[in-house]
DNA sequence: GTTGACCTGTGAGCAACACATAGGTTTACC
DNA sequence: GGTAAACCTATGTGTTGCTCACAGGTCAAC
C-alpha cells in the first residue's frame, strides 16, 4: 500500500502517515521510484498508534510503549503508569478550559452593556483592560 | 527596566517577555551593551497582552487588535468578533477534553481487572488494543 | 504522445513559549 | 585594585503533532 491508501483505510491524512513514518513509528519499504510501501504489519502498528493517541498518550509515550514491547517485555505497567499521568494533565486542562470558558462568557455578557470606545494614550482596548482589572 | 524586572513585576517568565519582544509586541530601547530597556508604556502594553491572553485571545488576535488600535480606530468590534470565535473553539475543546477524560477513566477502570500480557506477533499492547476495539 | 488528474517526498511552517549556550555584569570580599 | 561567585543577558534552537507549499513523478484516457 502507498501512503494515501493506508491513510484512507484508517481515515487519517496522508501527512499524518508521513509524520509517523518520519519519526520512525512506521518503517515502510522503498520502491525503485522512492515511493514508500506499507505492509499489513504497518496497518496494525498504525492502528495501535491511533488507538493510543485517542486515549491521550503522547507521541513520546507511544515511543516508550513501542520500545518496551519490541524488547518482548510487557508494556502494560508502563501503559498504566503513563495513563495516570496523562489523566492528571487532562483533568487540569479540563479545569482550565472550564475556567477560561466562564471568563469568556462573563466578558461577553459584560460587554453587551459596554459601548465601543477609541483608544487613548493609556488604553488599547477598554473592553479588555476594563474587564480583567475588576475580575475578582 | 530590564527584562527580568518587567517579567517579575508582571509575574511571567523573562523568556515570555523576550518572546513578545521578538514578535514586535514590545519595542524596548537598546543600551550600549545590547541589553533591552523597557519603559512604563511597555508595562502597560504587556499588561494588556496578558489580559487578552487570559481571555483566550491568540497572539494573532492580539496582533490584529494592537494594529487596529494603533490606527486610532476602536478595536472593540474586532474584539467582540474574535472572542465569539475563540469561545466557540474553547467550547469545542472543552467538550473534547470531557470526552477524552471519560475515555481515559473508563480505560483505567477496565484495566483494573485486566492482567498484564506480553506482546505477540499481532498485539503490541493488549490493554490499548483491547480497549478501543470494544469501545462502542 | 500528450494532456490532465492525481499522487509523491521533502522541507518548511505553525503556537506560544522553554531551554541551552556562551558570555556580560554586579556584588562581596580581600 | 583585583577576583571569584552569583546573577543576568541575547540569541538560537527545541518543543508537539501535525499541516502546508512545492516541485516533480505516475497513470489512465484519448
Amino acid at each position: 500500500m502507498r501512503v494515501k491508501q493506508i491513510a484512507d483505510a484508517l481515515e487519517i491524512s496522508a501527512d499524518s502517515v508521513r509524520y509517523y513514518t518520519r519519526i520512525g513509528f512506521l518503517v515502510p519499504s522503498k520502491s525503485h521510484n522512492g515511493y514508500k510501501y506499507y505492509r499489513p504489519a504497518d496497518v496494525t502498528r498504525l492502528r495501535f498508534i491511533l488507538s493510543a493517541r485517542s486515549l491521550g498518550f503522547s507521541i513520546n509515550d507511544i515511543k516508550e510503549i513501542l520500545f518496551t514491547s519490541s524488547q518482548t517485555n510487557a508494556p502494560c505497567p508502563t501503559v498504566r503508569r503513563l495513563i495516570e499521568q496523562r489523566l492528571k494533565e487532562t483533568e487540569q486542562r479540563y479545569q482550565d478550559m472550564h475556567e477560561l470558558r466562564l471568563r469568556m462568557r462573563k466578558a461577553i455578557s459584560e460587554w453587551e452593556n459596554t459601548p465601543d470606545q477609541h483608544p487613548t494614550a493609556d488604553t488599547i482596548c477598554h473592553l479588555i483592560e476594563g474587564f480583567t482589572s475588576l475580575k475578582s
